[in-house]
DNA sequence: CAGAGTTTCATACGAGTGTATGATTCATAC
DNA sequence: GTATGAATCATACACTCGTATGAAACTCTG
């Protein structure tokens, strides 16, 4: 009932990329992503992983514990890059101003150097980012709202520092609508866009492009609600 | 086999909502709005609409259908706003200028009313349209597909005669940015936000805010591709 | 080589799925 | 009052689902 204590003695050496284990979570996150999590089963997972049906209880336990494993694999790095990236410009930054584009660019590149990497999952990490809010799986969504809680927090009082004469309510819903914007935005770059749209290009293009973005809707005045 | 003709006689008198076939969309909606499509089975929808098994093989014919009826009910009215706001708009400005903020409210009026509207389903419809541009299902993708896409098109051609400084790549992606902004923020509306923030607002407060963000949107002078 | 521990495998179970069918009830029209 | 068609109902069928189990196959340690 225990068992699966890492205390995996060596096997497989080091950085064996093709575990079955990581075969699994490489599927599983491809699928998800094309099909929506409930759409897949873990039979669909398994045969497209040339593994046996056993193989998710003995890695992963659980359907459940096999997608916060999925998630958390991408997102958790993301998460901890946001932060340290804004630890690093506060520290910069001193007791002076705090740069506005500097806290949205802590905020959005980690997530779209991500998102168009290749090697770490590519576009699947964009479709999978951007449904995993919308998801209804309750056991996902708190374990989204748990990663992406503490980064709003923070970054939202950054961003009050950064512009003093918004309100936390200001913030909060750009913060939100921002987020939404470069969910769909990701969804968008891997489907063929319609006419004769191109709208590809490279990851450190889209950053600065989004920033800007960013920083425009930030500097708008709204009414007042 | 074919049946179902709309030629049924008189009962029910005429404007009669509580028919069975309402109920079943009305419960299918808000079930498929908390929990999302493929985690409701037929039988939960039945069973909270109180009806059989055989109502809805008898009223959609299957669940696909059933689904494609639940969306269309609320998406299609929207669209036809939109397209109606949008005539009018034009047929006013005549060969001047079209104004910006004008063709945005086209866009965002008719949808954040409807998602403010406790009549129409209310911020159930929220949750629904947001995630209906993500669901993996492919029937309801390409229904949502055909509704958006004459949209996309006949708005971003009006915001290029409006802004005739922006090129098509530059109107199409600030365009889907503000879509998956205001899906995001919508599905916001319901949550309990952190903190004490209160975000709650009149519809028509709401609109003026997103409009007057989404024209920030277009006029921010981004770095080229 | 022997042995222990990790990992794979085939198979089973019960529950839940979408859909189909044929009988039954009901309201209306003649 | 009876015939007609719409609507509801109980029930059945063939699958698929997630999970569990116990035996077999591995891989390394000593």
């Amino acid at each position: 009932m225990n068992m699966k204590t890492r205390t995996r003695p060596v096997k497989r050496a080091e950085g064996a990329p093709s575990d079955t284990r990581e075969r699994i979570l490489d599927v599983a996150e491809r699928l998800f992503a094309r099909r929506g999590i409930d759409a897949v089963s873990v039979r669909d997972i398994i045969r497209k992983a040339g593994a046996n049906l056993g193989a998710i209880n003995y890695h992963f336990g659980t359907k459940r514990k096999l997608i916060i494993a999925v998630f958390d694999r991408r997102v958790s790095p993301v998460t901890k890059e946001r932060l340290s990236a804004l630890d690093e410009l506060e520290k910069a930054a001193g007791d002076g101003a705090l740069p506005v584009e500097g806290v949205l660019e802590a905020m959005f590149r980690p997530a779209v150097l991500h998102a168009m990497d290749k090697q770490r999952g590519g576009a699947v990490f964009g479709r999978l980012m951007a449904r995993s809010m919308m998801e209804p799986n309750p056991h996902l969504e708190s374990f989204m709202r748990g990663q992406i809680e503490p980064i709003i927090r923070r970054f939202d009082a950054a961003l009050m520092r950064a512009m003093p004469n918004l309100t936390l309510e200001d913030v909060f819903w750009r913060m939100h609508l921002l987020i939404g914007g470069l969910h769909q935005s990701l969804l968008m770059l891997e489907r063929k866009p319609p006419n004769g749209i191109r709208l590809r290009m490279d990851a450190e293009s889209y950053v600065k492009r989004f920033v800007a973005f960013a920083a425009a809707t930030f500097r708008a005045p709204l009414p007042k609600v």
